[in-house]
DNA sequence: ACCCCTGTTCGGCG
DNA sequence: CCGCCGAACAGGGG
């Protein structure tokens, strides 16, 4: 479920326990999502820091707790962060829980594809600091798309914009939203792009990204109804511009909608 | 019952 | 070594 505005919005939903002390972790230390961290470390640790602040970086979230302790967080495809009432009990997918006085954090992730990643020091971890450029920032300019899709310039844009390497935070619903909002064919070869739709593909993927945060990042709100998102994924969706038919297809790996008739 | 999935990683292959 | 593809991971929802 969750790309860069969503992201965005659980990450907030945090925000109530800033400046409160961890008061009891519980988790479900033999869950997929600590695979790479070491779970017993982290309720050690955890128990008794304060929730200082939170950052989100494309899917990544960063929570830097007092004393050095550092939980980076990853929401996979099916998790949510949300608080509880202090007296929360954890349910089966409620695998990190952080009890504090006036309320409790809870991470909860079904299909266990998140990922919790932890660490103890002065800094913030290395692979938090070598993120790539976000989108909204300075250095994620024209030139470093060229070149990051001269890079992969044998595989399909659609695939290009889902490696977060290069695009931080844009999954599958983005991707197609903003091949479609450049008109171009998500089969298309990265290096095969025009300069019109390198510049095409670099406008609208800063619109769709800053769009959907400004709308989905504070209350979850609705994406406008002209967004091909409300399309995609009905059995006969249509192109909101002018109502021809969608084509499918798996491109990426990923199930892909596109109108053949303004997409070229 | 069956098929689908808004993500990432890994092994195989060219 | 690089890049690309499909499979695998797990569970819930249509």
């Amino acid at each position: 479920m969750p790309e860069l505005a969503e992201v965005e919005f659980y990450r907030k939903q945090w925000n109530a326990g800033l400046d409160a002390k961890v008061l009891a972790v519980k988790l479900h230390a033999a869950k997929r999502i600590f695979r790479g961290s070491d779970p017993r470390e982290i309720r050690r640790r955890l128990t008794s820091a304060r929730l200082l602040r939170s950052t989100a970086r494309g899917k990544q979230m960063l929570f830097e707790f007092s004393g050095g302790n550092w939980l980076g967080l990853h929401l996979g495809m099916s998790g949510t962060l949300r608080t509880e009432t202090p007296k929360f009990r954890p349910g089966k997918h409620d695998h990190l829980v952080l009890r504090q006085t006036k309320q409790t954090l809870v991470f909860r992730d079904p299909r266990l594809f998140g990922r919790v990643k932890f660490q103890h020091g002065k800094l913030a971890p290395e692979w938090w600091t070598a993120a790539p450029p976000e989108i909204s920032a300075k250095e994620f300019n024209a030139a470093h798309v060229a070149d990051f899709l001269r890079r992969h310039g044998r595989a399909p844009i659609k695939a290009v914009l889902l490696m977060q390497s290069g695009f931080p935070g844009i999954g599958n619903w983005m991707a197609d939203e903003i091949l479609w909002r450049a008109k171009i064919v998500p089969l298309t070869a990265a290096g095969a792009l025009t300069a019109a739709q390198r510049a095409r593909l670099f406008r609208e993927t800063q619109f769709v990204a800053s769009e959907s945060l400004r709308i989905v990042s504070p209350e979850f709100g609705d994406l406008p109804d002209d967004w091909l998102i409300h399309q995609k994924w009905k059995r006969d969706g249509v192109c909101p511009r002018h109502g021809s038919p969608l084509r499918k297809a798996m491109i990426g790996g990923r199930t892909t909608a596109w109108c053949p008739r303004c997409q070229k």
